[in-house]
DNA sequence: TACTTCGTCTTGAACGTTCAAACCCATGGA
DNA sequence: TCCATGGGTTTGAACGTTCAAGACGAAGTA
């Protein structure tokens, strides 16, 4: 509290000028290397730290990347955002960055506060998350010129390449768990997911469908359509365990749904089918993880978070840092498209 | 992007000085009320937004509160940091702050960081969660001066007036259990916890204690301790439900241990008791209701987050704005000690 | 010799805000 | 008439940094 170290200091110290001090901290390759060496002590010495808001208000950047954080959600899968936070948190850290938290109830207020803080805080970038069909947010920030990188594909067609994206292959993860099922033994394997139109949950649909026809099964009538809740996923996989009595594995869109399916895989109701094959109870996987799957024992699609949240901070310093203008990469923007690997537990 | 607009733009357009505009904001009691109302006007007109970092150079103050995402930890009850935060940052936005995040990986490189980000972008204050017993970074911070609460309280002796802190009140809740057991005919009530000497952990124990007590059972014999994972809860369950047959009943430190009760509770191995008391199946409630106990119908006690939050701030708050330095607060710090409610759910 | 170039370093100005002090004018009392 | 008072407003300076321009000496070139 005391100090207040000042690049003046540090000048005056290592006697030289406050600008020679910048320039060892910010170009050094102008500066002749004993110049730059007994700054560096004095820096060191002194303990200096270069202040964020008067630099900021030379060079217009704050080192902050903003993000939201949502309110409440269905719980179950929140932790995904939990863990990505931190990891975005430990990535930006090393790039010299800080992540500020904002909140908003709909798209519509999240944009006001984008003008908030662009206007108070002056965030360098932004990180979007949950992004979907026509998402005015991503409109908003493009139109705008202020970088930004999505943590989710944009799953509208046009919009699909203008601004660079991470997103977690969804099919992919889906088609691994059927392999996994298939290699087990299980034959008709359903799925579970939520109604068609939702990006994320067509995509991990499809790795199910696709795998399961490539190992010569129809996947027609095995799927299930509903919405996100554990009460749901039980109705849904009574009903299409009922529907057929081959069925004795379940991929789902996610662990609630999981969740509520072991629920219904576990039901006495279902007793008579020990009698029919005794050596194969009906198998489970679910999506993302989530410290509900760790409790109850459910296989599930673990998602890359940490890399993930990485290269959200790559993406966003090469635009940052570059020469390139946010609307200069936003005509080739990069994406990184990772896999989820599979945690097996006890439910398959 | 296009428009920036300053503080003289708006003096200019409203024909008055850089320091009114100012003075209308800042200190509208000096100005005249036509001014202040014309000097408004404009301001909304051109979406004259305050520049923090400008203010911040001459003012010193940041209007960021920093905390600390922990790294990954147990993931079950991860989410009661995860929606403490958002309560934070909800109001934190209401009182004019943000949240900048910041990760460590023990006291030490905490403590390092603090002064990193003092030195760069000097937050306002910090919110410290997790405090235990001598915690090296409220020493460090009260040393300083600079201003931070705790969500948690300081379970050191000495330590423990000498800063601000919020906190649920975990006797008081398991008391609410206990007394929820007893009434639906529960005597023989059993307590799962952890080892003696966290300040949390003990104050659990005791509203169990005194609760049975009250009600004229004698606790002895009727806790065990144990580390906090699913397992552990598990075996200490088991071995506490055979070591006292009468047992019908347990109250957890957590919902890792709690869930753990249910497996063992469930378990085929105690089987029998379903002949001695049919009609009294073990009932277990869990702490902290986490989405985990939402899924497997866990009666859990909830902390009251958002409001633990809330009071986070507005402690944090009076600090920074009232005319008390930190140092002068922490003559006398404000507590605030929250109750937490019982969710009843199918186990108990 | 004079002119240019280059590497290294320094000086003044500016970013947008608020503090401290000064200014102006109307009012009222001596 | 003069001065003190006070409400309302303006002016200059400063916060700590980086940009833009310039200064200086050494070395190379005409």
């Amino acid at each position: 509290m005391a100090d207040k170290v000042t690049i003046a200091d540090v000048a005056r110290v290592a006697g030289v000028s406050r600008q020679t001090v910048s320039n060892v901290l910010n170009t050094p390759e102008v500066v002749r290397e004993e110049t730059r060496q007994r700054v560096l002590d004095v820096v060191g010495e002194l303990g200096y730290r270069v202040n964020r808001a008067a630099r900021q208000m030379r060079t217009g950047r704050s080192q902050l990347i903003a993000i939201r954080i949502d309110p409440d959600r269905d719980g179950i899968n929140g932790s995904v955002l939990d863990r990505f936070l931190h990891g975005l948190t430990d990535a930006a850290a090393r790039s010299g960055y800080r992540i500020l938290l904002y909140t908003a109830d709909d798209d519509r207020s999240e944009v006001a506060t984008f003008e908030d803080l662009l206007g108070a805080y002056e965030p360098d970038g932004f990180v979007l998350t949950g992004t979907h069909h026509r998402d005015p947010r991503a409109s908003w920030l493009l139109d705008k010129g202020v970088p930004f990188v999505t943590f989710g594909r944009p799953w509208g067609e046009e919009a699909a390449a203008r601004h660079p994206w991470v997103d977690v292959d969804g099919s992919a993860g889906t088609a691994v768990a059927t392999r996994h099922l298939l290699d087990a033994g299980h034959a008709r394997i359903g799925f579970l997911g939520w109604p068609a139109g939702s990006g994320v949950g067509d995509d991990r649909r499809e790795g199910w469908a696709r795998t399961l026809a490539e190992a010569g099964v129809d996947p027609t009538g095995l799927s299930r359509a509903t919405s996100d809740a554990v009460a749901d996923g039980e109705a849904a996989a009574r009903d299409l365990i009922d529907s057929d009595p081959g069925v004795t594995a379940l991929v789902c869109v996610s662990d609630s749904l999981a969740v509520g399916a072991l629920h219904a895989a576990r039901s006495p109701g279902l007793a008579w089918r020990e009698d029919t094959r005794p050596e194969l109870p009906i198998a489970v996987i679910g999506f993302d993880d989530t410290p509900v799957a760790r409790a109850v024992g459910l296989t599930s699609l673990s998602q890359p978070l940490k890399e993930a949240a990485a290269s959200c901070v790559t993406l966003l310093a090469r635009i940052l840092e570059g020469t390139e203008t946010a609307r200069a990469s936003a005509a080739s923007p990069a994406h990184v498209l990772l896999e989820p690997s599979l945690v097996v537990r006890q439910s398959a």
